[in-house]
RNA sequence: GCGAAAGUGGCGGAAUUGGUAUACGCGCUGGCUUUAGGUGCCAGUGGGGAAACCCGUGAGAGUUCGAGUCUCUCCUUUCGCACCA
């Protein structure tokens, strides 16, 4: 062993020793209790960045920690490898962006080895890969087949110049962010995934999902946004179809002064074409709609339709609006309007001068004041006919039962969640499997022709898609009628391949199924680790997701995972690092200049992974100096005795070593390094490890300053086995936050085993050293700490009163006083009050 | 507006069930080592005070023998959702 430390050859080793052992093949052991860490894994965006390694590591440590636990680990790694920054860049570069892709996983893989993560990389996937997406098409069609796809006019954002479809992000202020060119508003057909009819269960097994923080817990819940009510139907006079609304207030319905719809819904629309200035009023709301900063400050505005509706009890006319707050998307894109009981329908009645009408009055009979604003909490039904005298919730029902009868509403859920629109108008994408005939419609692609596979070498120039121009791949023949058809040029939104690719690791990647049997094993994740901006979308549709695979027989389980670690943010000077900021740290050269091990160390212990971590260079090197002392405490003469330097050697010495013979401070050490251990141990398993790190300093400081022992007699015995047995520990419990450095410690420290610290386990406290003869108490005068005493350990309550108040500071504090309670906390503290 | 989290030295942060506030590290100060150095080691480092001691965890109150920790009110910051009918 080197007496200097040079990480770059240590860890070389170390890397070199994992991989020709496959130290992390995971192979399926129904024997053993298993433990599946994932990480989520990286866009191939060219190099790894700190958010990359700061998740990286801690999903490492905690694989690696499982590990010295006895479980059976797995841990993979992938590549979420189609997306939208490939064809910029391929546009930019003239690269191809499979081309483009390829190299930079190439380049991250190779960094993510330079940082030691245990990773089997036998399961390593790319969703690009056809083996991959293949299975993703094999699931669309089935669920073509079961109904829970289906296809729909919806609008996206088109680049009139460009001809191209933008996604939101390319849309800066209306305006296309490549050639400025306003936006507009297409409606194109596009394919849609029935979450919705997953929505209650995603909703109600949230509760269930107590390994999640309840942050996410709480956003899922908003985003389904379920809601209970009553859908209310106004007739229209001479139309048949009524106008819908929603309500979750049925109880105010006999307050209803007028109605209002959104500015896209049918009516409105219908309404304008007799309409100009409506018409115009129309086209003002859609285009303030698409600038989305105003959104927020954007005026109530509302213009009548000259409609009537019929109230549905009362059959009174009220009129209809148009109102540039009623959302199209949310409910039936219409309301009924109580201006005495909803705070924004009062402010919109004052404006327009529409009348307000009291239905509901406080239980407690205090007044309301309804020129001051609506009275918008629940209590008592009054001037309400059939209704009046009662509370909400007879009210709700007895209203729905009403509606019901006369068919004119009913009692329903309603959702915020939209079904999940999954085509993308790109090239870099999964082809979606369906093929349009103009006899048969819409037919999946034949389980026999699967995988649609995507041409890699094509030339992105930025207008429209380049499989558009590939007739060799859109034209082809019916599956149904072998008549002329066409292919989908369209791609699925890449959140399709992260919502699954956890399952496909459990499962191998198999070319006789989506999901191998074997996954059954692993599944589901015990533990996954990543960024909190994945809280709703990823998170959502992978549970999602894996419903589908469980219904079709894939998975067993119910949910994917069971633990959710949200790292924090990596920040410097107080904000997050970012490209577009410019405060961005590379990994790389901290590798370089310092080593995986200093870089995994530093964002280990700046910070407990749930908060944010800040970038500190002095941190960085102060973690370098630390492994530096670490190295040299083992560079002692104690660890290279003639007399102990091999394994056996060790073995001997420290079995036959009966602790019982310690002097006192050597007892008081040992001691230390097992309270250290128990402290360490407690902190991990609660994953907070940058109190782990600060144990193992501790170590290393009680460490450091005994004095070193040039040669082994019966004397220095004792010194020698608790120094060799603190550094056992030590190396053990700095394991798997700096593998490499404690994989060439370890056979000049480990006490008696061949196998590599790897294999090892994590150890454990010893009792008896934890034992202490002399307890040293706190004594409080008044809650106010005066003095410690020594007292004997297993002292009686009376003994150590008794020791306190002969204490002289104390009894400066009591002299003149009258003891009034003496409160003994055993093995801690004595309070005298006085 | 709604929801969540968080406010502790010069800085990152610790304090497990209420029980020595500021562990560990960074920075800073002084010293040592024939130290070329940006290396290494040792000591000190919340504020006030000569000292005894007093003050001190965003502000204020409360519970308690004892509060960073529990309760209430308020302030600030960050994040998420946001015209949700």
């Amino acid at each position: 062993m080197s007496k200097i430390y040079q990480p770059a050859e240590a860890e070389a080793r170390a890397q070199q020793y994992w991989e020709d052992r496959n130290s992390f093949r995971a192979k399926e052991d129904a024997g053993r209790e298993k433990f599946y860490c994932l990480s989520m894994f990286p866009y191939p965006s060219g190099r790894l960045h700190m958010g990359h390694v700061r998740n990286y590591t801690i999903g490492d440590v905690i694989a690696r920690y499982q590990r010295m636990k006895g479980k059976n680990v797995l841990q993979p790694m992938g590549w979420d490898a189609f997306g939208l920054p490939a064809e910029n860049a391929a546009i930019q570069n003239q690269v191809p962006p499979a081309k483009w892709t390829y190299e930079n996983i190439r380049y991250m893989r190779d960094q993510l080895k330079r940082l030691g993560f245990g990773y089997d990389w036998d399961r390593e996937l790319a969703t690009c890969h056809p083996e991959y997406y293949r299975w993703e098409q094999w699931l669309f069609t089935r669920l073509f087949k079961k109904g829970l796809v289906y296809k729909k006019v919806a609008p996206v954002n088109w680049c009139p110049k460009d001809c191209t479809v933008l996604a939101n992000e390319q849309v800066v202020d209306g305006r296309c962010w490549r050639c400025d060119t306003v936006v507009e508003r297409k409606e194109i057909p596009q394919w849609f995934m029935k979450i919705t009819a997953y929505a209650d269960e995603l909703l109600d097994a949230l509760d269930g999902l107590t390994g999640w923080p309840e942050q996410v817990r709480t956003m899922q819940r908003n985003w389904i946004g379920r809601s209970k009510g009553v859908e209310v139907h106004f007739g229209l006079g001479n139309s048949e179809q009524p106008l819908r609304v929603f309500t979750t207030r049925p109880d105010t319905i006999m307050g209803v002064t007028y109605v209002a719809v959104a500015p896209e819904h049918p009516l409105a629309e219908q309404a304008a074409q007799k309409n100009p200035g409506l018409s115009a009023f129309i086209q003002e709301c859609q285009r303030m709609a698409t600038s989305e900063a105003a959104m927020e400050l954007l005026e109530k505005k509302g213009m009548d339709t000259g409609l009537k509706a019929i109230h549905p009890v009362s059959g009174a006319e009220v009129p209809v609006y148009v109102a540039n707050f009623v959302l199209m998307a949310y409910g039936e894109g219409a309301v009924m309007a109580v201006p005495a009981h909803d705070q924004r329908d009062w402010e919109f009645a004052h404006k327009y001068g529409l009348p307000i009408t009291q239905v509901v009055a406080p239980a407690d009979g205090a007044p309301v004041n309804l020129s001051e604003g609506a009275f918008t909490g629940k209590g008592v039904c009054v001037e309400s006919g059939p209704f009046t005298g009662m509370d909400f919730d007879q009210a709700f029902d007895a209203i729905a039962v009403y509606l019901e009868q006369d068919n004119k509403g009913c009692k329903r859920m309603n959702y915020r969640l939209r079904d999940w629109g999954v085509s993308r108008q790109r090239y870099w994408g999964t082809p979606i499997p369906i093929i349009n005939c103009p006899n048969c419609g819409a037919i999946p692609v034949p389980d026999e022709d699967l995988p649609v596979v995507l041409p890699e070498k094509v030339a992105l120039d930025g207008v429209g898609s380049p499989l558009q121009r590939m007739p060799e791949f859109h034209e082809t023949r019916c599956p149904s009628c072998d008549g002329p058809a066409e292919r989908e040029t369209d791609t699925f939104d890449t959140f399709m391949e992260s919502s699954w690719y956890y399952a496909r690791y459990a499962g191998g990647n198999s070319d006789r199924s989506m999901v191998e049997t074997g996954a059954q094993y692993w599944l589901p994740v015990d533990q996954y680790v990543g960024g909190i901006e994945h809280a709703i979308l990823h998170l959502l549709y992978a549970r999602f997701y894996h419903r589908l695979l469980r219904d079709e027989g894939l998975v067993e389980c119910d949910e994917p995972f069971t633990n959710l670690l949200t790292q924090g943010m990596v920040l410097k000077d107080g904000s997050k690092m970012s490209k577009s900021k410019g405060n961005t740290v590379d990994p790389q050269q901290l590798i370089d200049q310092y080593g995986a091990d200093t870089v995994r160390l530093f964002t280990m212990f700046a910070s407990p992974p749930k908060q944010s971590l800040e970038w500190s260079a002095e941190g960085v090197s102060g973690a370098h100096r630390f492994l530096k002392r670490l190295w040299n405490l083992s560079n002692r003469p104690e660890y290279g005795f003639p007399e102990l330097i091999d394994c056996e050697s060790r073995r001997r010495f420290l079995g036959s070593f009966d602790w019982r013979h310690l002097n006192d401070d050597m007892r008081k050490v040992r001691s230390e390094i097992h309270g250290l251990l128990k402290q360490a141990s407690y902190d991990v398993d609660r994953y907070q490890f940058n109190t782990v790190v600060a144990a193992g300093m501790k170590m290393v400081n009680v460490l450091s300053q005994l004095p070193s022992q040039e040669s082994l007699n019966d004397e220095n015995s004792g010194a020698v086995a608790t120094l060799v047995e603190s550094m056992d520990i030590l190396v053990r419990v700095l394991s798997p936050i700096v593998p490499h450095i404690c994989h060439e410690l370890w056979p000049a420290v480990a006490i008696g085993i061949e196998e590599a610290i790897i294999d090892t386990t994590w150890p454990e406290p010893d009792a008896t050293a934890l034992v202490q003869d002399v307890i040293e108490l706190v004594v409080q005068v008044n809650g106010k700490m005066r003095a410690k005493v020594s007292v004997a350990a297993g002292s009686n309550n009376e003994a150590i009163e008794l020791a306190a108040r002969q204490d002289p500071n104390v009894q400066r504090h009591i002299a003149d006083k009258e003891v009034k309670k003496v409160i003994v906390v055993p093995d801690k503290l004595v309070n005298i009050v006085v």
